[in-house]
DNA sequence: CTTGACCTGTCTACCACTTCATAGTTCAGA
DNA sequence: TCTGAACTATGAAGTGGTAGACAGGTCAAG
């Protein structure tokens, strides 16, 4: 028997995000004790954990009711239509990076200004980064976009060899 | 000379998103005519032209204020922050995909039932998708997440040498 | 002068929450 | 028994970046 925070907490979401799963009728309803506090049971609890597990894959609210709610409905065409989705999501992603890279060549080359790896890095560091933050940065990028990676550190002007060691450690990571 | 809707469709936009902008300050309110209708310029034109470049590599409407209103604000430091955020989300979209295939291959355990390569192509049919919509759905998934790829087809119970081929073409495409 | 296409401002809805305001409840310590 | 901290309840409003509905105004062609 849990209260809301108490379940939240335990699953990792806010007071709030249970209230509002109640709302939307994701959460039936608990029962009440005298005090007209909210009081869950291991059922709430197990389904909550599915909800968190679909949540975890990226999957709209709507959809995890209806795999939960309607047992006929074909979960596996839900995640197949989302893996898609999710798809065309990272792509527009990776084309803003692109942009991005594009812009910051641009502004490069029109300025006299060029920016160093010691610029960012300082940049960075003004903008609340550690050093093992910025590894999880280039790590990330390296995972996400190689080639936008590339193109980025090319861009701070860094040499090439310098380059590969840095993309040999962030795929390491 | 432009009116609100003429503008918008030329930069690809719609014409609430154009108001949005105004009533956020982030287009000018242009002159009117007799009949009170905005009449927007050339320098409109332009601006609004900025900001979809801006928008179009993911900037928030925020951050492209700062660059257009505040000339020595720093456009590159905003510009390599989102570059940073763009892979943290790219992150999570994979990792998203990484739960969808788990949870499939779960499933398919599961069930009895095997997912198979016509029983998903007749899913993805049935939703709208063209023959052509699924190479670029392919080209899309072996582009963003190789490894995710090679797995869903492997999921789909293809053999080695036609996923080679899927893939081949994938990156071709 | 009428038709009908386009325009106007204002409003609501979307998603998945979060925050806030206000008021009631529980519980441990003094 | 009283105090106060830490919970709880409900409802409303805000977030971002649009999309679309609505009732009415404007404009050009015929």
């Amino acid at each position: 028997m849990w209260t809301v925070s108490k379940l939240a907490r335990r699953c990792g979401l806010s007071r709030s995000t249970l209230l509002y799963y109640e709302s939307v009728g994701l959460l039936p309803p608990p029962s009440r004790t005298d005090g007209n506090y909210r009081r869950y049971g291991e059922e709430d609890l197990r389904r909550l954990e599915r909800i968190c597990v679909y949540r975890g894959a990226g999957l709209r609210l709507e959809d995890i009711r209806g795999i939960l709610d309607r047992p006929d409905s074909d979960a596996s065409s839900i995640l197949q239509r989302r893996l898609g989705e999710l798809n065309t999501e990272i792509e527009t992603l990776r084309a803003h990076q692109r942009s991005i890279l594009k812009l910051l060549r641009n502004k490069d080359l029109r300025s006299n200004e060029v920016v160093t790896k010691e610029k960012w890095v300082s940049i960075m560091k003004a903008s609340g980064f550690t050093e093992a933050d910025m590894k999880r940065w280039h790590a990330a990028f390296e995972s996400s976009a190689p080639a936008e990676h590339q193109e980025f550190l090319e861009f701070l002007h860094i040499p090439a060899q310098e380059i590969a060691s840095i993309r040999e450690w962030s795929r390491k990571g």
